[in-house]
RNA sequence: GGCGCGUUCGUCUAGCGGUUCAGGACGCUGCCCUCUCAAGGCAGAGAUCACGGGUUCGAAUCCCGUACGCGCUACCA
């Protein structure tokens, strides 16, 4: 058993926001932990330094805080099997493939680009698979020691063996069989030293007894390598679960081209952070029954890995709309008198003339009139500034000589009826 | 091209062999409520359960095939 409690992990790369698809595989992850009294894990996986973004690393746990995805261990708090950060774990990455390096079970490769591109194309071209033909796993101990000497660049693969079967089970879709005469030679130590995903997933989903790896089905073809590489190591190998995916509304996988795809963007679009949190639960998920509003910690009474869709949801802005409003009314008034408050002061028309009180009866008027906070001062702006225009055809047509006294002798009226309405309430 | 996954109203979904000529939600239409706009209530349109074969007394539900869609096919994750 790899560890007596559940542990899961989120395992992005830092390349700049955390996509809306990241959101709901962390999510996720993060239920299931919650439901079973495990532990949720948050790694970075930053071993392309091509794609690495400044800043990114920060952003990305600021908006997990924000969604209310806290994790028990990772970047900023540690844990007992730290580092969390790839890029500082490459004595570990490289420790392990020695281990494989000399067991057989991975090579070193000395190909170029060109050579592997002229056999992809060639493959291609015939119809097959491409994969590696293992030319460099001829080469003798003593002719990589001497290549090795000479400085001459290298990756090193793992060695698969051919026409055997590698089982994946996984939680959502069942047993799934792959022919390893499929599978490449996958590289697992780049040329700059750095691990691939492959290599330092398996690595460190063994090391931080990772015990079910639940991440977006992109992943299903690759599983079969990982599992293979568990199995090089020796080590048990954990539970899959993978995701469906997120779609545009074409079906395809959802893409920055068709619209927003990162939380901040709907975080900045106004959108409530537990609509958007109820919302991607849904997409993918359901507990059976009819209900569809929840919070956080109803979402991790009800969830369950083996609830989960096998086919993609398209992601539809109408239905998370009517959720925003749904969570909105739910809302005390106090609260969104603050949120309104807020709002305000970053559109710049708060002003200290506005009560608490006064922000409080706004919202009693508006709350199920809007499905954002802030539609209120656009749609009411009335409450907060005066009117810097008129109606001109209507004061045309309306506007006569006794027009202002008839105005106001109507405004002393209506205010004495307001004072006899509190005074009859008050008798109330 | 190869490998893999998927396929129930426009969208998210319920359904796990009979009680379903398929239920809910969003959206849409109409009515009611109402000084407006909403919210709310009611009603309605909307799915031959991708298609074709089986298995079975009986299939959306099990099996096979086909089609279509999507994903992967990198020294990216």
């Amino acid at each position: 058993m790899i560890s007596e409690f559940p542990r899961v992990r989120f395992a992005p790369s830092p390349t700049g926001y955390l996509h809306i698809g990241g959101l709901r595989t962390a999510l996720y992850n993060y239920l299931f932990a919650k439901k079973t009294g495990g532990k949720f894990i948050l790694r970075i996986e930053d071993t392309d330094r091509a794609r690495f973004v400044e800043g990114a690393v920060e952003n990305l746990i600021s908006t997990m805080n924000w969604s209310g995805l806290h994790y028990d261990e990772g970047p900023g708090i540690g844990g007992e099997y730290g580092p969390y950060i790839q890029s500082e774990r490459l004595e570990i990455y490289k420790e392990h493939t020695e281990k494989l390096l000399e067991s057989g079970k991975a090579y070193y490769c000395f190909c170029s680009k060109e050579r592997l591109d002229f056999l992809r194309d060639g493959q291609k071209a015939k119809g097959e698979q491409s994969v590696y033909d293992k030319h460099c796993l001829k080469l003798t101990p003593e002719e990589v020691a001497e290549k090795l000497k000479d400085g001459l660049p290298y990756v090193v693969r793992m060695n698969v063996v051919a026409n055997q079967r590698v089982h994946v089970k996984d939680i959502i879709r069942g047993n799934i069989d792959f022919d390893t005469n499929t599978i490449d030679d996958q590289v697992l130590i780049k040329s700059d030293g750095f691990p691939t995903y492959h290599l330092a997933n398996v690595v460190d989903d063994h090391l931080m007894k990772i015990t079910h790896t639940i991440r977006g089905e992109e992943w299903l073809p690759s599983t079969p390598k990982h599992v293979l590489l568990y199995q090089a190591f020796g080590w048990e190998v954990p539970v899959f679960a993978h995701l469906p995916l997120l779609l545009n509304p074409d079906r395809s996988k959802l893409s920055k081209r068709q619209g927003d795809v990162a939380v901040e963007d709907y975080r900045a679009k106004g959108y409530l952070k537990e609509a958007l949190i109820n919302f991607i639960a849904l997409l993918g998920w359901n507990a059976g029954d009819d209900r569809e509003f929840y919070y956080m910690n109803e979402l991790v009474d009800s969830f369950s890995l083996d609830r989960i869709n096998k086919s993609g949801a398209v992601f539809n802005l109408e239905k998370l709309d009517w959720l925003n409003a749904e969570h909105l009314r739910a809302k005390s008034d106090s609260e969104l008198a603050s949120l309104l408050k807020e709002e305000l002061i970053t559109i710049g028309e708060y002003s200290d003339d506005f009560s608490d009180e006064l922000l409080e009866k706004v919202v009693v008027a508006m709350k199920e009139r809007v499905k954002f906070i802030k539609e209120i001062p656009q749609n009411a702006g009335y409450f907060f500034a005066k009117p810097d225009s008129y109606d001109e055809k209507g004061i045309q047509k309306g506007w006569k000589e006794d027009t202002p006294g008839l105005l106001t002798s109507y405004m002393q009226k209506l205010k004495v009826s307001l004072i006899h309405l509190k005074k009859i309430m008050k008798l109330l």
